[in-house]
DNA sequence: TGCCAGGCCGGGT
DNA sequence: ACCCGGCATGGC
């Protein structure tokens, strides 16, 4: 079986175990560029308080976060965890967003894929699989997202070396899969929905919807 | 009650 | 070019 069809199987067995997940949970894009910055290493219903906190402050916009100071923006974070190094992160990306998009993430998405990419990852706090989660879910563009259980689950399977690269990893998906936003989407959602409650560190995976692959 | 959560950076080797 | 410690809250 070649390895576009074996991962269309991984999808179908996901999809037939889970349904559609419907992701990436917030009501905005700005939300949702927001969130995955607050949700590296972090479980999301940490972040969901500090978004909650955010929005009841009513500084949930790129203007009102870059209205507040590093120390003020931690405080209405902390429940995310990390929110030192988070603050700085946000801000940085917010910065970065109004001295090369004017604040606009319309403009901001307007450009190129690769080339948009390639600037996330120059902002000091955005690495990989926020850039990349960032394009795909409040962005709209075919870019695949790949995680920790990304990795957990198709090294265990013996699907990828266990010793993969990000890069490595979301161009063996991108090269065996068709390029497609929705199909993405949905299936870095399934992957971490199974990861969550089947794939834990140091524990079998029983029983798990993906055994028999 | 430790372990884990949708990473990333910076310094040391 | 890797490897590792640091960053921190909250749920189970």
């Amino acid at each position: 079986m070649n390895k576009t069809k074996q991962l269309l199987k991984i999808y179908q067995k996901m999809f037939d175990a889970l349904g559609p997940r419907q992701w990436w949970p917030g009501e905005t894009s700005f939300e949702v560029v927001i969130g995955a910055i607050l949700t590296q290493n972090t479980n999301w219903s940490n972040v969901e308080k500090a978004i909650k906190n955010l929005k009841m402050a009513d500084k949930l916009s790129p203007e009102g976060i870059y209205g507040l100071s590093v120390t003020e923006l931690a405080e209405l974070i902390r429940p995310s965890g990390f929110f030192n190094v988070k603050a700085k992160r946000v801000k940085a990306f917010i910065n970065w967003l109004f001295s090369r998009y004017e604040g606009s993430l319309s403009k901001m998405f307007a450009r190129d894929l690769e080339v948009l990419r390639s600037e996330l990852l120059s902002v000091k706090g955005i690495g990989p699989e926020t850039a990349d989660s960032i394009l795909l879910y409040a962005g709209n563009m075919p870019t695949f997202v790949v995680d920790a259980y990304t990795h957990r689950i198709f090294s265990r399977h013996e699907l990828i070396p266990e010793e993969s690269t990000y890069d490595e990893m979301k161009s063996f998906f991108e090269e065996n899969l068709p390029k497609d936003v929705q199909l993405f989407n949905e299936y870095h959602a399934l992957i971490v929905n199974i990861g969550k409650m089947f794939c834990k560190p140091r524990k079998a995976c029983d029983p798990c919807p993906l055994k028999d692959i």
